[in-house]
DNA sequence: GTCTATAGCGCGATAGAC
DNA sequence: GTCTATCGCGCTATAGAC
């Protein structure tokens, strides 16, 4: 049972040898894909350790068998749906950069959050829940990839303090902030909905007044000028 | 929660008429407790599908069938630790008051909420963990005592608005905001660690920092005068 | 490549001696 | 009240027929 290993390493596209066909390797890419989905969903729902292969398979419409065909053990398969999201996650903050203006980058930067915990609640719990329970697996990921990002990220924020652009925050922090104010509304969706009398789910106009409310804050409080 | 077969609602230090037992009672509160410590230990680092009795009777140190007898099931457990919990939490935000300050009172708020994560993290874990995952059994208590404490909450904030001590901004995102800036540092605190560059842990003094950071943007962000 | 059938194990819970 | 010994279930993972 290996624990600290890192990402980047597996290929799955590049190992099979024998001679299939474009519409086998299609499928069986679709096949993944249904697995990859309903492991996420199941994840989400009652975390690594309540998800069963069977509701997993079921939840994907193929007999057990398969996924373990597919992804040999469950930690093998909870380690593809965590590259899946990481991947993303890490994608979706670029605009922070020394050049960009502070109000349109962070603004920006918030807006792609919440609509992240709009239409991915499931991927955000399934880190979350990792995260939360000391996710050994997670251990380099937040000590290398993440880690770097975001001393990159301090970096432009204390550039634009030194330029007087906005207050002396601890940008740390202000990353802490954002990412957890933003994630909540996917990881504690259902204290979201009984506080704010939704039936089950947040409605499309919180996620919005979130998004507004939370930039509001940022910029207000950081002493960011609003627009240009 | 119950104990014994015994039905009804047993209070326990009214239940037992002679004085002679008195040693025994306060032995059997004693082993109730290092159960239930135990028990948010272990829900916290892996959940509750993932926690064994077994694990919880280990760390208690008590053989398993003994968490059985105080605790009928696994369930029972997690109710129990659960209702800690949420006591503790509900109780410690009851300096939002129409005649406080806003920014003393919510400074105060901030300030208890940090320490709080910085002192009881497995607690705030294992409550984030059940919500997390849909939490049937918190539904009740999330839409009932939650949302009634929040609606109240809401309102002296809408006062206070209105007298022109504050930004109108919408009050209970607010609250979704404050709770999750400082709850962030217990429930993902190997994030926050491996971010900062701790060992394993955040340091105290990163619970201060966290705690004045937080404090000012939701002041100045709010558009409240710091201090009176 | 796919799926049925099952091995093997660890769990929650309990019976019953003390 | 306490604890040992165990039962029965449901899980992950796989062997082996197709």
């Amino acid at each position: 049972m290996k624990k600290n290993q890192t990402f980047g390493t597996s290929n799955k596209s590049a190992r099979r040898p024998s001679g299939a066909t474009a519409g086998r390797e299609a499928t069986r890419l679709a096949k993944e894909q249904k697995i990859l989905q309903a492991a996420e969903e199941v994840f989400a729902e009652v975390g690594f350790a309540g998800a069963t292969t069977s509701a997993i398979a079921c939840k994907a419409g193929l007999p057990k068998a398969n996924v373990h065909y597919y992804f040999r053990t469950k930690e093998d398969l909870i380690h593809a749906v965590l590259e899946n999201i990481l991947t993303l996650w890490l994608d979706s903050a670029d605009v922070i950069v020394e050049t960009a203006d502070p109000a349109e980058a962070l603004s920006s930067y918030i807006r792609s959050k919440i609509e992240y915990s709009r239409d991915r609640p499931n991927a955000s719990k399934v880190f979350a829940s990792e995260i939360l329970h000391g996710a050994p697996y997670l251990e380099g990921f937040l000590r290398n990839q993440l880690k770097d990002r975001v001393d990159f990220k301090t970096g432009v924020i204390k550039k634009w303090i030194e330029r007087g652009l906005m207050d002396p925050v601890p940008p740390e922090h202000l990353f802490f902030l954002i990412w957890s104010a933003t994630q909540t509304y996917a990881d504690f969706d259902c204290q979201v909905a009984a506080v704010l009398g939704r039936r089950k789910k947040p409605k499309p106009e919180d996620f919005d007044q979130a998004a507004e409310f939370i930039t509001n804050i940022v910029l207000k409080g950081c002493g960011i000028k609003s627009g240009k």
